[in-house]
DNA sequence: CGACCCGATGTTAGCGCTAACAGGAGCGGC
DNA sequence: GCCGCTCCTGTTAGCGCTAACATCGGGTCG
């Protein structure tokens, strides 16, 4: 198709060195004449020589490449996390190959992986939110180090992740402290570790405040879930249940459910206060504004990232989880006086 | 660091063949004996063997890789877009590599693609929605098919995108039917040519139906900026300017201008109408459900796909823009009828 | 029945690079 | 003044694969 691009030898021929000369200076090494090496640069740009990353990784047996797979990478949480990833693997020399999951399943997440090992890539990053896919991963015994991102704390193979627990304990703090007696919970889906721990941090917190822990309704991330969620809770508000503080696992559901909310005339935080979780760009248009949890995805990728480059090396690594924090906007307000 | 992997000889030697018939049955080559093909078959399965991609890729000169170029990659549009493409690109048995700008100059434009081509993609796929990154792109001279997604009519390079103006059209027509006597726009920022697209879309089905041309409100895709335009189109209404209908150029700012008439006790569709564009999932959430305009972006991959794989096989492909489509809900109804 | 052909397989030569070793020039020490 | 050391550079041998050519056996045809 094209000319078969230069070759080392080109460039050698040029500057009037060997081949390997040139590969040396590529590469940095020491014990290179500094004025054969200015030779060298000089054919290098001259020429405008690439080296073959084929032929390197070939010899190497590196492609300097990392493997990412998700699934809903569309979604905000993993694309931000897809994004953060890729800035820190550029910065440490590395590319993404990306893979998106259809579905997740084990089956999807073993050929993903399969298909990026296939690839020669040097590490597989996983974002392993779901059951199926995060179990998957236990089991394959990939030639390359597999890491996970943001599975939550049981993992088995190393792992990074935003503190889920310490995210949803703050959240319902937050609601407790404006004086609710208790906060209701909309949950993702039950095959989401992230869910899950959401739901483990907002149980910790009430019980540890002495309040009751009311039943937990059930979403799927979508805001026509967090819709269905909110008739619900309005029903119970209007039966005279002690609705007055909500907490769901994601924006998304939040949107659904202040939508939901005022179709049947109730208004936050008048009524009922309501949080979120994630901080979408959009949340603070919400109306009202969402009081939401934000989680750090540009540091969520740079320890993921770290965390790959160790194992590369053979070093044990355990990052902490990175840390979210609490966004205090117009939904979330005192427990109404009368109750 | 792990024992370097099998070779084509390790499965030659167990089937009892030349290395040379392993690489014929694993490219599916004809010439090979049924009862053979089959042997070399078992042994690749019982060995696990996986042909090294960097040794073919060296004698090939392929990778079966495309580079993949965005700004903005965490929107919801980008995102989509790389999704489409992603699948598209795998079905077609090949792989995305995948970088972010972090900001849409030509400089960080031709970075990107020289990183790309410096890791031997096939192709390398642009979003070109910015002018500095397109106008990058057609300078650039890279040794591969440089193909552009969603860059607006003017490319010169070879692209494919959605029908940004007939979108624009659609949703300003539907107000038009509605009878609104006009409708205001909200553009988004001034260097993307999908923005100039859809001001050009509302321009022309505004002039195509004798309506007068109101003045564009600036906008960055931001729901502050749609913040902000509303605003501004608020204090228009209080001064008595027949404000009836608007069609911003994406939902975000839709969100954001919709948060603004709420604060200024304008309702939609009551007093003012609003269309946005894009269909986020959560359009039909907000409050009121947005009427919008999709694009689907899963044909956009596909097209964009076949586009690179015309291209590397030198041929020419002018693909047809990708229809979008309206979808109507509560944020837009009847014009008042006092006006 | 020998020339020919064709299908099935093996052999050889590189793709462009890095690692390992080889060699040669310059220099200090005894 | 010769040994041995340190730099610098060149030479050689693959990495694992595919393409091109070589080979060989068996069938076809005049």
């Amino acid at each position: 198709m094209h000319p078969r691009g230069l070759a080392m030898s080109d460039v050698a021929a040029r500057a009037g060195v060997s081949h390997q000369t040139v590969s040396r200076v590529i590469n940095g090494h020491p014990n290179v004449a500094p004025h054969t090496r200015e030779r060298v640069e000089r054919a290098i740009r001259e020429l405008g020589y690439r080296p073959n990353t084929a032929a390197r990784a070939l010899v190497t047996g590196s492609t300097r490449t990392f493997g990412f797979v998700a699934v809903n990478i569309n979604q905000y949480g993993p694309a931000q996390t897809m994004v953060g990833l890729e800035k820190a693997a550029r910065a440490a020399g590395y590319s993404l190959s990306v893979t998106v999951l259809d579905e997740a399943t084990a089956d999807a997440m073993r050929d993903a992986v399969d298909r990026l090992v296939g690839q020669s890539v040097d590490a597989v990053v996983a974002l392993g939110t779901y059951d199926d896919a995060a179990e998957a991963l236990h089991e394959i015994s990939a030639p390359v180090p597999l890491v996970s991102v943001q599975s939550g704390g049981s993992a088995v193979e190393p792992a990074v992740g935003v503190d889920q627990v310490a995210g949803a304990r703050l959240a319902t703090r937050h609601l407790l402290d404006l004086g609710h007696r208790t906060v209701h919970h909309v949950t993702g889906p039950a095959d989401s570790q992230e869910a899950r721990d959401r739901v483990a941090g907002w149980r910790a917190e009430l019980t540890a405040a002495g309040a009751a822990v009311p039943e937990v309704l059930q979403g799927d991330w979508t805001p026509s879930s967090g819709h269905a969620a909110g008739k619900r809770l309005a029903e119970r508000v209007r039966r005279g249940v002690d609705v007055t503080a909500v907490f769901l696992a994601n924006d998304q559901m939040a949107l659904g459910l202040l939508a939901a909310f005022h179709e049947e005339g109730l208004e936050a935080p008048r009524d009922v206060s309501v949080v979120g979780f994630d901080d979408l760009p959009e949340a603070p248009y919400f109306t009202p504004p969402l009081t939401t949890v934000r989680q750090d995805f540009a540091e969520l990728g740079r320890r993921g990232v770290a965390l790959v480059l160790a194992r590369l090396e053979g070093r044990e690594l355990h990052p902490d989880p990175v840390p979210p924090r609490l966004f205090v906007r117009a939904s979330s307000g005192p427990a109404p006086h009368g109750t």
